[in-house]
DNA sequence: GTAACGATCCTC
DNA sequence: AGGATCGTTACA
């Protein structure tokens, strides 16, 4: 029987964690009430207001509010006016870090995942370690991998764009 | 109040 | 290659 992970994975640092949460299975309930388990495929780590990149690096906002919380809670955002984001926030109490979960088993992008999922604005603030409707539970072993830069984030410059901070599980299926 | 811009995805 | 589509942000 697997474990549902606690806080103390969540509050240590991103580049631990993202890694970390591959082959780790995310339990949700979908929009029919039913629960469902998906094996985490692939992240990608944004780390703090020094990283182009991440979100709070462009100052403290209403949105980026919650990355400031104790690691744990989730970040859902809304990108190009229709895809949902889930990231998972990272690190100890003022240490803004979030995990952005880009694929599970069987779907590949954030946006496939998120809609897969039924993830929306409400999940924004939860809490992984005491919600009731999604969790992540440990893995059984510790799956190969592979980095490369992360996607989308031309406009954060080339020592940021050049980050190996995207994680994925080595041998996945074609498609 | 207005305007610009996305941590994307689908179709052509 | 281009369009969809809207919340967030900055600025007047």
């Amino acid at each position: 029987m697997r474990s549902r992970i606690n806080n103390n994975f969540f509050t240590r640092d991103v580049l631990e964690v993202a890694p970390a949460l591959l082959g780790m299975k995310l339990i949700c309930y979908d929009k029919k009430g039913l629960q469902q388990s998906f094996t985490i495929t692939e992240t990608e780590a944004y780390r703090g207001e020094e990283d182009l990149a991440c979100h709070v690096s462009k100052g403290r906002t209403a949105r980026t509010e919650i990355m400031y919380h104790e690691g744990g809670v989730l970040y859902v955002y809304l990108v190009y006016g229709m895809h949902w984001m889930l990231n998972i926030v990272t690190g100890r109490k003022e240490v803004p870090q979030a995990v952005l979960l880009r694929g599970i088993q069987g779907i590949t992008g954030p946006g496939r995942l998120t809609k897969a999922l039924g993830i929306d604005k409400s999940f924004n603030g939860e809490n992984m370690s005491e919600s009731s409707r999604i969790w992540l539970e440990d893995r059984v072993s510790n799956p190969l991998f592979i980095t490369t830069s992360r996607i989308g984030i031309d406009y954060a410059g080339p020592e940021w764009k050049n980050k190996q901070w995207r994680f994925i599980v080595k041998g996945l299926p074609e498609k």
